[in-house]
DNA sequence: TTGTAAGCGTTATCAT
DNA sequence: ATGATAACGCTTACAA
């Protein structure tokens, strides 16, 4: 059985007790600087790290933040991933990373296991607003990214003005008829594209709007969907970066060039969008996350919703 | 100040001891049944999860599986964090995920990290041989992944095989020049690209190996590296999926099409590969992560090294 | 400056 | 079948 070593166990090879151990360790300043030399050097030698359950058992302070992400199949994850952990280690915390796969019950469970283990704070990509009910009923020390729910601490990335700005960027290369494939009708990059023609005295037709699944990327009906269109958009933006994928192919079926034909603009900007070489929506992802922490760490929890701004990343 | 609830509040509750409540949650056989219902409702209903510091305390099990990945940039990462992390949830076991970023000053504090957290396993993409000699003198249970260290527990994919069968494919497809664009010459792939090319009585010409950095997808003399070799290589195998996008430009500059003049071959069939429709290497990931767990929770730990065969995905 | 002792929330060993 | 009680390794008064 493996047996880890205490401060018990460094007590003993210094010859001193317990308590001095854990002095040394936390800074302490009352300690005799001979044997705080002495000890820390110890401690080197020996590779000792204090028991982080003991710990966190005592003084309530685990040093981990909890993350529980929606899904991991989009590809701008692990940029968040690996910005949150980095972010998190700055300040000497461990993140734990979730995958509620959509799940409400996952989610829920996700939920008990960070609270059992005493995270202290909470950055989560919602499944269900009972979820979050339970947080906040639970006075947990939380942030919802990624979405906007009203009454909850928030950060996203403004998607009303990703849809905007890709949508003027098309019109000043002089695009008029602009496609939109995504999810479900209340998408608000749809709204931000919309608000763009209206500013402009145009007209979206309904027919520009594909409906898709955007987490799945199984898209066989796209085919025929874009078959209906009448009159047949000169761009298309894609909610994602993969969508845009599928769509440069089932294009290309067609017979149309997504370079020469159709102009493709992308959300998300991960590396899809610089291998197929196309304009594409960033989100902020590493500010995003910083921000998340420095929230749940420090942050003034009056401030509600944090908004970033979209990043146009022009290409070709 | 959050306090959650304990043993001791919903043992009030159900106006019985506390250890009680500790008998029901690990389903010990001796409790009534009534009491059992009693008090697995009032679980329920407060949302109640024991304590894991305290039970990881007291009982030395922290369900935890602990992940230390070299970088998080190669997006094939991302499929092996969700796949860790599932294998891990079937488990009941909890995941942390940590980046070394390729060095070795951090691998050691992960590892301390780790182990002040009491994980019952590591997962280990290594930087450091010394570190893994601390990991085994602390009789730590761990695994390495993507790498192959003699005398350690490993499991990893067959490059050698994976650079056979590549080039077994392009020389089916009738290509006797084949480049390859990788790291260091000791490269595994590298051994197996040559190992076909001997079988057949053919010459692997020196110049058709380009050095590059394979982490750093800074590739700006690649271009030169290019030009300097005199008999062009009809097909080029690279060592990453992000290599073959920036060979795809560099070829583009010099008026070569990836599809019509230069077939490409990449390794780790990331989303990558599907977008620029190029045939590819996978890494069952899902499989290594699977085997990982299980070795770590069950595993007969006389089993040293694992191989798993890469498999080849075809397209265009 | 340092040691003694209590207590965090569990599990496990006793009794009863 | 269930209730006291000790112990896990730390932090934090309090005493010396």
């Amino acid at each position: 059985m493996k047996k880890n070593l205490t401060m018990k166990d460094i007590a003993k090879l210094a010859g001193v007790s317990q308590p001095t151990i854990s002095r040394v360790i936390n800074g302490n300043p009352t300690v005799d600087p001979k044997v705080r030399a002495l000890v820390e050097q110890i401690i080197l030698d020996q590779g000792f790290k204090p028991n982080s359950s003991a710990k966190t058992l005592r003084s309530n302070s685990s040093k981990i933040i909890g993350v529980i992400l929606f899904d991991l199949s989009n590809y701008y994850y692990l940029e968040m991933i690996k910005s949150v952990e980095k972010a998190a280690r700055k300040n000497e915390y461990t993140v734990i990373i979730l995958n509620s796969e959509g799940d409400k019950l996952l989610e829920k469970d996700h939920i008990l296991n960070l609270q059992a283990k005493n995270v202290e704070g909470i950055i989560i990509a919602p499944v269900a607003e009972e979820n979050l009910e339970f947080l906040k009923k639970k006075n947990e020390n939380f942030i919802i990214i990624d979405s906007i729910v009203s009454d909850y601490p928030c950060i996203y990335t403004s998607l009303f003005q990703g849809g905007r700005i890709a949508t003027e960027y098309l019109y000043n290369l002089n695009h008029k008829k602009i496609g939109f494939i995504g999810a479900n009708k209340k998408n608000i990059k749809l709204l931000g594209i919309k608000k763009f023609f209206s500013e402009k005295n145009l007209i979206f037709e309904n027919e520009w709007f594909v409906e898709t699944d955007t987490t799945n990327s199984n898209l066989e009906n796209l085919s025929l969907k874009l078959d209906s269109i009448k009159d047949f958009p000169t761009a298309f933006i894609t909610s994602n970066d993969v969508i845009a994928l599928n769509l440069i192919k089932e294009l290309e079926k067609k017979g149309l060039s997504s370079s020469k034909d159709i102009t493709i603009l992308s959300f998300d900007d991960t590396i899809i969008s610089t291998a197929l070489n196309i304009t594409s929506i960033k989100h902020p992802v590493n500010l995003m996350m910083e921000y998340a922490i420095e929230y749940l760490l420090n942050g003034n929890k009056k401030l509600i919703h944090k908004v970033l701004d979209p990043i146009l990343i022009k290409r070709t």
